[in-house]
DNA sequence: GAAATAAATGGAATTATTCTAATCTACTCC
DNA sequence: GGAGTAGATTAGAATAATTCCATTTATTTC
């Protein structure tokens, strides 16, 4: 097993970091890698235990630094959801985010252009946003129901 | 000066705690008052400082409990913005936020019912949500040049 | 008004995040 | 093509945010 990064997402963190003049170093790759493998918008702790399968020396410091470097390069989106630890997540497209009060579940909600724009046009004039994060908190749909 | 807690918010905060049982404590009362006075989004560290002039040896952790209480009582939201520290706002209207990456500052943006009812459409079927977090980061309108 | 019960408090511990000094890497100049 | 250098990367140690839990304080019941 290789550093297990697909040839397409590969060539997207390398040409990312690039024109900030960034490095693919291995462990940027790994910590890449990992959050694309399991989108379940893991904490900075969970991709470190998960990491340090492949890079077992990897210090928990260097996985907040390449995330930040990842979030900079907008290949990765930070979540920030009641008082926990940030969550990481590799879905580039708008969306915002559900959080199941009985699971602790993360969803994915995707926001259209029309959606986007619509919240854009909340703000006061004058105001302008690069980045908007849009969370609710509640209950998803019911799980298996014993009789 | 008593403990300057206008009689309109004492009464708000004495019934909320009532219905759940719970008792205005002098440590309560003065967080729920600091937090109306300046309504500046403070971190739980702000708080402890201001209330510090009033209750001098109260501990950041019963600012803590003192504040969770507040928000179950719903007289207090949470904003949370960037890996940053919690913040706690007064305002019991529905309503974003935005926060200035130039000054740091966070404004509220208000929500009526239209643009509430718009973003709870977002929600896939199945989901039902108690809390919306909306925040913007970007930039405010300029404040004064100098030439 | 005392005992039983429930709530509130804050020092100590834990957990999340950042700082900084040391190390490493890639490019330039000879 | 190799040494020097500037800039990047790394991770141990420090800091900052939040929570836990044993103790104290308040309320209710009898």
């Amino acid at each position: 097993m290789k550093t297990s990064l697909p040839e397409p997402e590969r060539n997207r963190l390398k040409h990312a970091l690039k024109s900030r003049n960034l490095r693919p170093t291995r462990q940027r790759t790994c910590v890449y890698g990992v959050i694309l493998e399991k989108r379940d918008h893991p904490t900075a702790d969970d991709i470190h235990l998960r990491v340090r399968e492949k890079l077992p020396s990897i210090s928990l410091a260097t996985i907040y630094n390449c995330l930040d470097t990842l979030v900079e390069c907008e290949l990765v989106k930070q979540v920030h959801l009641d008082r926990a630890p940030t969550r990481f997540c590799p879905n580039r497209t708008p969306h915002a985010h559900f959080h199941c009060r009985d699971t602790g579940q993360v969803y994915d909600v995707s926001l259209d252009d029309k959606r986007l724009s619509a919240i854009e046009q909340f703000l006061p004039d004058g105001f302008t946003a690069d980045t908007i994060e849009l969370s609710f908190l509640g209950r998803g749909p019911e799980t298996i129901t014993v009789s």
